[in-house]
DNA sequence: TAGTGGTCTAGACCACTCA
DNA sequence: GAGTGGTCTAGACCACTAG
């Protein structure tokens, strides 16, 4: 496994020293906690457009002192708005304000994600982490996404039975990462040499004749764990949407099982419900 | 607005005191910094069962001391086992292991949460917030939920102009708090008297005649904001599902825009994707 | 009133990035 | 090596709940 892939852009400017003395203490007793008080001034500014996308903010010291509150209460300000996907925080470097948010519409039709982008030219890259070969025995729980007795139903695959493939990758959408991603397929099935180039589906789909539905499709909502945060490059307990399904053929046996862990700050995903 | 309702079940047991000697010290610059260990030991007893669903945590300063943490340390730990819904604290009260989270399946065809939660055997009740009329103009982006250019869109019926109808609500499954819910219709077609004991929308229906579909949903995930954590009982960035939509009439006018942000760890909406 | 969780501080040290 | 964000501490005070 090979690091994040940084290729992001760097900050347009570094906010100019006078903007820092516009900041005004913030006052203690007034129905609002310090770190409140800072958390809506910050946001604020940078909604009434004080700073531009991609400006990088003053370190978090000469905020704290700005606002008169120690820095641990900074940090708890910018903490929050790095959850809410307002700014990003990048370790050693520094704060910078988040570009804004491009959400994706999709319509979860019969088209998969790097299909539907591409149409709307956009770029969508997948890097593959692992591709594991496992027997169809329901593994132990705990060191599955998501475990609990999920895990074992994971595993179904009635009309193939035997072994199963394990495929964990992140996709990126414009160099941007969008999702962590796991997909499980019966070893039959599997395609093997992907490369991610392509739909994992499709590449199905090509290689046995099939045509591949996708069946049902299940949204909650859940934190960044510590593997998200990083692939992702968001903190850890960022809302992400995690969207759960079944892929099935024409004949409605079920091919394939995923689980995507997105960036809630990107994605919107659409469904039309039929009358 | 009355303060959220609190009836809920209180702790089945305190934490015996024999079971925080159990409790090691964690070891410093061990690869995993002290709040991941404490956070994954703490999540490992709870999995195994040695805790219960309901039981009292021991406190704080006491659970810092058997870990060998300072308290803030301690603090980070459970923060984020309460963001994903393991724990929940009560001020002033204590943290207790959260209930085994009842997932609930929605098939969200034409058909209200509250009809298809009570066919199922929940009880669903809805806390009305507020309702306000307002002339139908874009109001300023910045005291709507989900602020920016999306606020004018929910304002939009070009077959119903006039000013609307604005209610915020709360739902409750078994009378946990499961959604904060915004709903914006047009003034003409608006139910005079709606008390939350049925769905807003088949209180539309019955009044004009109307047959109303679900037409489009669309999934985010965001952190939940003051308010929402105010009524949903979780802390401030707990994830939440954000699920906006537009619901038409028989002859495809749009007739009503809503937004629910809905529990992350309560809730999962699945969906059937038509061939 | 006692005990709980929530906020806040000042200071320290570590881990990371970049010139 | 200088500057940044990430972690951690000890101690203090506040806000809330309950007996």
């Amino acid at each position: 496994m090979t690091g994040p892939a940084r290729a992001r852009a760097r900050a347009q400017r570094v906010v100019p020293e006078p903007w820092l003395r516009t900041i005004a203490p913030i006052r203690h007793g007034s129905g609002m906690t310090a770190w409140q008080q800072v958390h809506a001034d910050v946001l604020g500014r940078i909604q009434r457009g004080e700073l531009a996308p991609d400006d990088e903010l003053p370190s978090e010291p000469s905020l704290a002192a700005a606002y008169g509150v120690s820095r641990l209460t900074m940090r708890r300000a910018l903490a929050d708005l790095a959850h809410a996907g307002v700014i990003r925080t990048e370790h050693g470097v520094g704060s910078f304000v988040a570009p804004a948010l491009m959400r994706h519409r999709i319509d979860d039709g019969n088209v998969s994600l790097l299909e539907s982008m591409e149409r709307r030219g956009h770029a969508v890259r997948q890097l593959i982490l692992s591709v594991d070969r496992l027997e169809a025995v329901p593994p132990s729980a705990a060191d599955r996404p998501d475990g609990a007795a999920e895990a074992a139903e994971l595993f179904r695959f009635p009309d193939f039975p035997g072994p199963v493939c394990e495929y964990r990758y992140v996709r990126y959408v414009d160099e941007v990462p969008w999702s962590t991603s796991y997909a499980v397929v019966p070893e039959v099935l599997a395609p093997p040499s992907w490369d991610g180039s392509v739909s994992l589906f499709a590449a199905m789909a090509d290689l046995h004749d099939l045509e591949i539905f996708r069946e049902d499709r299940r949204f909650s909502a859940v934190p960044a764990d510590q593997d998200d945060a990083r692939w992702l490059e968001v903190p850890v307990g960022t809302p992400l949407l995690r969207l759960t399904g079944v892929n099935t053929d024409q004949r409605e046996r079920p091919v394939a099982r995923i689980v995507h862990r997105i960036r809630g700050d990107r994605a919107e995903y659409a469904v039309r419900v039929p009358r």
